[in-house]
DNA sequence: CTATTGTTGACCTATTTAATCAAGATTATC
DNA sequence: GATAATCTTGATTAAATAGGTCAACAATAG
């Protein structure tokens, strides 16, 4: 039941990104080693993140990557579906027709249920959210900054 | 996000033998006809839920498995713990000393409540109330039989 | 004793995850 | 328009995990 580092790193570039919103483009490199990821791996979730529109993208020098929407838009269910696909623990609660217990099966109705309240969590959550955390968290912690 | 087959498996072992508690003991083979689980690989599972206590288990002829606790007293929660180990999306959120960002980090902490939120779900389900499901939607679909 | 049934450790294969690399496309700037 | 910086893409790969198999073994009813 582990999300991957795909949907963890790319939930914290997202982050990083919005945190950063007043400084313009942010570059890949710097989201790399602010947050610890290896620069090549990054370009690869950060492709998927442009692709559906949360994240718009401009090369050459000074480029860089910005948010394509406003964070109070992006549900964190959104991110991670696009990033981990389906939260369904089974793939018989997405499509039961795979499946040929489905119908009769009760722990499949359980699987459902587990993911419809992992869902509730996440749909319940904006990147603002998570901002307005962060900030919070950075403000009481003063030493800390998860950048530089 | 997925639940591996050990979970799911086991889950549905564990169902059929609750099932059945009127019938003795439950054989393996039985189990994993009904459930169309490979006899080898539930061997291994059933192996698991015996150590815990889930299951007790005789050998020899006429042999087989029963509940070691009544259903009512088995919380699926207990059960996936035991066959897929913690439900922690990341492992910050059971040992933040494994992780550098421990402390700082706002997405772990929706990690964590994505953790409880689902904890919560099979905490209060036990397998009592899975026979009573089962049984309800077999009643309501007469032809259907999980075994045989 | 013997047939039946669960137990265990070793082994194997396919898939997924996590990453790396290199060539390429785009663009600001001089 | 040359150059260097930056994102893009496809091929490749190493490691981990999932899922399963096998064979030898231990216990026990009859
Ligand atoms: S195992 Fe597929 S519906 Fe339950
Ligand atoms: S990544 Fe480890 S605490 Fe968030």
């Amino acid at each position: 039941m582990k999300i991957s580092t795909k949907g963890r790193y790319g939930t914290r570039a997202l982050l990083d990104v919005a945190l950063r919103q007043n400084e313009g483009l942010v570059q890949l490199k710097d989201i790399a080693e602010s947050q610890q990821i290896s620069l090549h791996y990054l370009e690869r979730i950060v492709a998927l993140l442009v692709k559906k529109g949360f994240l718009t993208s401009t090369r050459g020098p000074a480029g860089g990557v910005a948010l394509g929407r406003h964070p109070a838009d992006i549900k964190i269910s959104e991110v991670i579906s696009v990033l981990e696909g389906s939260m369904a623990p089974v793939s018989c609660v997405d499509d039961p027709s795979t499946c040929s217990r489905a119908g009769f099966c009760a722990t499949c109705d359980l699987w459902g249920e587990v993911k419809e309240s992992m869902e509730g969590v996440l749909e319940a959550v904006t990147l603002q959210d998570l901002v307005e955390r962060q900030q919070k968290k950075l403000e009481s912690q003063p030493r800390i900054n998860t950048h530089e």
